[in-house]
DNA sequence: TTGCTCCTCACGTCACGTGAGGTGGC
DNA sequence: TTGCTCCTCACGTCACGTGAGGTGGC
């Protein structure tokens, strides 16, 4: 007995909203069972109900509703089990970042103007390995950090070890537009055989203001901050690309992983 | 030495983008120090760091612009630190309800079709005390459940006991536009003079299938979807509002709410 | 027949992002 | 002088919410 509903009712039975219901109908995620040709009424049937209480736990979840129109059309339980849990660890893991940002709010609230060290370092041009891409903002840590690794499996490959800690150089558009340039570099003393997305390199020689910076990657904009105020106040400055070497990058805690920021300045400058 | 930085720079220095720099400019969120009047160029001193820092770490936890605002002009650390809390809290409230949205999700996609026990009951009218609210969605449960306190304040004032269970009515509207007529009411066997937001209300007879749910509220639509459809399909609706009677509100645990809710159905149906 | 439910546009919301098209500064 | 940075509209995004103005059904 597939009993038909007006939206007005199966918006009580279903908690969806009126507006909601007809949002849905629109971009195709919940069609009714019927709609009457001459009036337009729409008609739900009342087995129609649990899959809008699917799309309503989902939908509180902030789940996009194209996801949520990916699992309903998942052909089996294991593809939607495995829609929904990747759902699901990606909410963890914004979860742990809210974490991290509240802890460093007090503290940024309270800081008491720490004065940054900052120490002048002038690089030759070095032989690398380096992998490029342009990149998002919120994707740039997880990609570094796999090109990386790449890059590391390759230098082993070739019998060498780094001759310099992981790096990368992150262009201006990287931060003036959150997407933009993004070399991931691994300094090495004999040329090698690239491979992969892997390439030969040479990071250019450079002047540069060193700040290093304590805790996590959310807390980098401290020393950004810091740095970038020091070299302007002292008109330091010039372009190119900034640099960071990833001296501990991969600590059970956070608070643990050190990560130098430079900051190019001009030649002569000391 | 206030050195003046172009936005793009500041840019760099703050890592906001240049797009949201010159949005909070235009909503007077953060203006830039100076604005070159022939060219319109924005010019941001390095004093302007850490108040860019602190509307960055506000905003990357979604706090919408207008209490980040507020917390920015708050008269003094006090008052600063009040705003920071609320929204804390507020958060925390959201993680909170997350975390039961997803418990309840496995359970909703495992879910074995489960009948729920539906009774009819014919209930006459009935002296009350009532409070009634025009109520948006997401405000129900805390006004709900703030005006029943009230009320068996009122009750207990006037040397009486409610003669039933905490209840409230809720309107088609609340359902399908997410707002709408709540009333919270507490049944009475003597009139007694209302006081504050409380008045004297008579509950309508009616005709209800009820059934017992059990859980947070936020599982409160998997009752209305089995009840109502069960409603439907034999053809026994009328129109009224829903009624909800809080046998058990206060739980540590959500797990032991237990909620009745009521459907009104046709005279003479059973 | 009244009024209630439902309908379809069209536009608003929020915090920016995305171009287009143009100008200033080194 | 070139090209780079910056400028200002105007419109798009996402998931609906908010009316306006109108029609169908009991």
């Amino acid at each position: 007995m597939p009993a038909l509903l007006s939206i007005g009712k199966f918006s009580q039975l279903t908690h969806l909203s009126v507006k909601a219901l007809r949002h849905y109908d629109d971009i195709g995620l919940l069609k009714p069972a019927d709609v009457d040709p001459s009036s337009g009424y729409r008609r739900y049937a009342t087995s129609q109900v649990p899959v809008a209480q699917i799309i309503h736990r989902f939908r509180d979840l902030d789940m996009p509703i194209e996801e949520v129109r990916a699992v309903l059309a998942a052909p089996d339980i294991d593809a939607r089990d495995r829609a929904v849990i990747a759902h699901l660890e990606r909410m963890q893991e914004t979860l742990a970042q809210t974490q991290e940002t509240v802890a460093s709010l007090q503290a940024l609230l309270e800081r008491a103007e720490s004065s940054v060290p900052v120490e002048y370092r002038s690089v030759p041009a070095m032989r690398a390995i380096a992998i490029h891409g342009d990149i998002g903002w919120d994707q740039s840590v997880r990609w570094v950090s796999t090109a990386l690794c790449e890059l590391r499996d390759v230098v082993a490959a070739a019998g060498q070890r780094p001759a310099g800690p992981d790096s990368a150089l992150f262009s201006a558009d990287f931060f003036e537009a959150h997407s933009g340039d993004v070399v991931a570099y691994l300094p090495i003393r004999e040329p090698l055989e690239a491979s992969g997305r892997a390439e030969l390199f040479e990071v250019p020689a450079a002047n540069l203001a060193v700040t290093l910076h304590c805790g996590s990657y959310r807390d980098m904009d401290q020393a950004y901050g810091a740095l970038g105020t020091f070299v302007v106040e002292r008109v330091l400055g010039t372009d190119g690309p900034i640099r960071e070497h990833f001296l501990v990058a991969n600590a059970a805690d956070s608070a643990d992983l050190r990560t130098e920021v430079c900051w190019p300045i001009r030649a002569g400058a000391r």
